[in-house]
DNA sequence: AGGCGCATGTAAGCCGTTACATGATTCC
DNA sequence: GGAATCATGTAACGGCTTACATGCGCCT
């Protein structure tokens, strides 16, 4: 299934919504990472349906068409806590941070898990682009023809770090209370 | 033109290459955060040469159809100069970076110019980020509908950081020798 | 009376990926 | 002799955006 297919399923795990709502969900409030539009979130939850995932029943509400409300079936929501507990890291970005978004449907303790896993992905790109970085000499001149790929690198690097830091604060944040020091 | 286009031009500025050639860079070196393959190229390159940005000469090589060798035109050097010194910060992320890769084919004073536009697209991002997470109070908990919300803008926050600083650190990098301190 | 928000759907077209197709040269 | 590399092209398909289409209820 598509990511945006998981997207909306896991939104629909937290509370039933219309199509309408899920746009703006999808419009805004995740809109820093990731944007979708009603064009294609009507037609992805008529592809859920017919998978059993979700379920509508109309409501009232306005406009020439029935007004339907989406629920998650329990199998739809078993596919998203299977799917978030995936072992393998996502290739999509933006896979990457819906699973981070939707992390909290998981019990803790494999919530950390899934971030650990995401986490040491992130770790290993470090490692990986510091050493491309040492194989070339020190910074590269800007009249080098190899100036913008020095830079990208750089970013990359910077990119990389910012991703594994931000991971540990949540995974730190979500590690049970020491209790106490005795 | 498409990013794409601009990113073909860039290359051909520096030095003539085939096509493959360019799959090649489009696939390795400027992989960090952008790939294209050869079945995008090709059709590019041609759209490019029918707007006479681009040239080609037919050259010695292997495979079943002529090998072509393509080198940017007057006309398609100063388009990729005028498309970098657009002010307007670009929407498209890729387009960003491929800026910034391609910086160097202006001169260090207009190449800082664009630099420090992206700097400040960014700077700002983090302002107005900041000020939605602190619209809500404090750090949200795991259980909160609204942890994902908070994790994900704190990503924001730390990505839109981490570009200012590498821009800010590549503009520090061209600025000219203040030459002494009397 | 007009504009905005609610609410759902379809169509055209671009961008990008995967896969199909072809064949010469060079190295093992 | 076979595999890898050089080299160019097309086709099918999915994801995503923009635009078209419709119409009710509420607020000013």
């Amino acid at each position: 299934m598509s990511v945006l297919g998981h997207a909306l399923l896991g939104l629909l795990s937290r509370k039933p919504a219309t199509g309408y709502d899920l746009a703006k969900v999808l419009e805004q409030h995740v809109g820093h990472f990731w944007t979708a539009r009603h064009s294609q979130i009507y037609p992805e939850l008529g592809r859920l349906e017919e998978a059993g995932l979700v379920r509508h029943t109309v409501i009232a509400g306005a406009g020439p068409r029935p007004t339907k409300r989406y629920s998650a079936t329990a199998a739809g929501k078993a596919a998203v806590r299977d799917w978030l507990r995936a072992t393998a890291a996502p290739v999509d970005p933006k896979e990457i941070l819906l699973r981070v978004y939707l992390v909290n449907l998981l019990p803790p303790a494999e919530a950390i898990e899934v971030l650990t896993v995401l986490r040491d992905h992130h770790a290993a790109m470090v490692q990986t682009f510091e050493g491309l970085a040492s194989a070339q000499a020190g910074p590269v001149g800007f009249e080098s023809p190899a100036y913008g790929d020095w830079a990208t690198l750089s970013w990359g690097i910077e990119f990389e770090r910012g991703r594994t830091a931000w991971l540990e604060r949540l995974i730190a944040g979500l590690r049970p209370d020491p209790d106490d020091a005795s």
